[in-house]
DNA sequence: TTGAAAGCGCTAACAG
DNA sequence: CTGTTAGCGCTTTCAA
């Protein structure tokens, strides 16, 4: 096995030709009456013979495209985002493209960071689930043209590619669905955002209680800091539940809210579904096997992946129309922990 | 906002100069004596009004590194390798470093590809979890000489850098306080595998038996396939407990393993630690929210992944002496599913 | 202190 | 059908 290092002028150098010929053949482009078909043959043997590796960069320098995605998400180990992240990086794969993840915490300034380091090392296009006052970098990337698609999370005043869940639909069923179950105090906990998908997360709660004929309570909607989480819920908890009418249900807007204010729960000995019934957004294999199994709104991770990179690649394969958007619906998991109030 | 494309040489013609000057300005070379502190000043306004962003492409073509590593896993979607992921990406960008990540599913043919995919994106070395039958991967690093470090796993019969945790001694841990807790029968799940990791588990497990007078019976040992994982964690755990003296409890080898054989157990409605006390290995919020609050060998993540890092770039700076290894301790963290019989 | 120029490995227009 | 060559944007040697 040579010591790697081979290059295409060392082939040309071997098989006696130019390196042009070289470069035609290893690129399948023979066919178009460039090179005969002896050669093309005699080419691909030595290649093969010196292991060579094509040099990418070299290559993407000179053509000006890496087939590299940029993926920026919340937080790798976040479970949610993880699942996505596999389906971002198999589909992106399948399609000759090789992805570079950077995890913001739901930091503009992370997240700006990364965009910079991922647009100098010259990704072709981002995935993008953005975090608040991101309004900034989608901008720039409008500005210099660099394709994106926003995923999970989109911005109503951006006129952007995006595909998203109903978030507000998704919410109201879960309102719907406790409210039938026989629940009628519905808590709900959310991180203090301005984001629109949180927006339309707490809107769809609200709509689906009046529909019913219950007034959401202001004092049931609990929004908490994302990097004061932990304490945060506590209180809010408190508050839903040590007062004259406490809550009889809750419904978490994210896995991360939901496994805090499950700990949460556990300490303070409340037992789910009979003190308190529950659905949550997210998912993980800790909604399966909580002693009580929770009832979730499960986001098709595969179909938001998958369509994300696709839409993501048509762009960088020229399209430039308008801007494409695609929404799917949420699944209602009805499990134990939102069963019928006996 | 430019439409970005600014290259040094916008930069050298704005300022009426040569690439050279302003490539030693950008790259902060003006201290060895080669500009003058007016012209660097001017180069540098001029490059912030014209938003300068270096082509790292065309950077790395030149100077031959990328200041990119390649980690390479088995899935993402896993919590423990996502959490190891998070911690090789803080500590690399810490360091200047970009990773790509790649999922191998435990497939050494997909992770020879995924090798391949990145040596041709020229990383400057690995960050490897391997998978069965990876020697062949490992020998084609060192022929090359491309820097590696494999992380969580290695191979003792090949002579190469590696991080992992001491897991015999965790399985020695697990065992001993089982038994001290006064469980007498207890079973071992495991992958089916040759890999070292997964032998040494074994090994620790066997060998507390036996040091406290047990005789680790052969039927007690259940090794499940990685990819047929739902069927037969089911057979291997009613193997375990619908026999005659079936097992009073067990240790899980990983966290797909605990997850989902906990899952059956539900199934089954056998109660921890009633029916079965449990100890496993892995980490996720799973085991705290699980009903019986899940005792585990806690593997320091964190330190694992620091530690990969810093000596892979130890070796990237140029480091060439003896194979480095560090082994470190898990830390049992015991809980209610392994608390004292009664 | 500064500039000119070679060249990293590759592609593609152009010439033959 | 095949070869020559001009760069992609950057660093760095050598000369001035």
């Amino acid at each position: 096995m040579k010591s790697d290092k081979v290059s295409l002028s060392d082939i040309a150098k071997a098989a006696g030709v130019s390196t042009a010929l070289v470069s035609y053949v290893m690129s399948g482009k023979e066919k178009e009456g460039r090179v005969g078909q002896e050669m093309a043959n005699r080419i691909r043997e030595i290649a093969k013979e010196l292991n060579y590796q094509p040099n990418l960069l070299a290559k993407s320098l000179r053509n000006g495209r890496t087939n590299t995605i940029g993926l920026i998400i919340a937080d790798i180990s976040n479970p949610f985002f993880a699942n996505i992240a596999r389906e971002v990086e198999d589909e992106s794969r399948r399609n000759g493209y090789t992805i570079i993840i950077g995890s913001s915490d739901e930091d503009a300034d992370k997240a700006w960071d990364l965009m910079n380091v991922l647009i100098n090392r010259q990704v072709d296009g981002f995935i993008i689930v953005s975090s608040e006052n991101s309004g900034r970098l989608v901008e720039h990337l409008q500005n210099i043209r660099l394709p994106f698609v926003l995923l999970d999370r989109h911005f109503p005043e951006y006129n952007t590619d995006f595909v998203v869940t109903n978030n507000a639909k998704a919410s109201h069923e879960a309102g719907s669905h406790l409210i039938q179950n026989g629940y009628r105090r519905i808590g709900f906990i959310a991180y203090k955002s301005a984001m629109f998908h949180v927006k339309e997360r707490i809107r769809g709660y609200q709509e689906a209680l009046q529909e019913h004929g219950i007034e959401p309570k202001a004092t049931w909607l609990k929004e908490v800091q994302f990097n004061a989480i932990e304490s945060e819920i506590r209180t809010a908890i408190d508050e839903l539940v040590q007062t004259e009418e406490p809550i009889d249900a809750i419904i978490f807007s994210t896995y991360g809210l939901a496994v805090n204010g499950l700990k949460y729960l556990n300490e303070l000995r409340l037992r789910v579904p009979e003190d308190l019934g529950v659905v949550s957004f997210g998912q993980a294999e800790v909604f399966d096997l909580y002693y009580c199994p929770i009832s979730y709104m499960r986001q098709p991770i595969d179909v938001l992946g998958k369509k994300a990179v696709s839409m993501l690649i048509t762009r960088l394969s020229g399209e430039s129309g308008e801007a494409q958007h695609f929404t799917v619906d949420a699944q209602l998991i009805a499990r134990e922990s939102s069963r019928p109030k006996v």
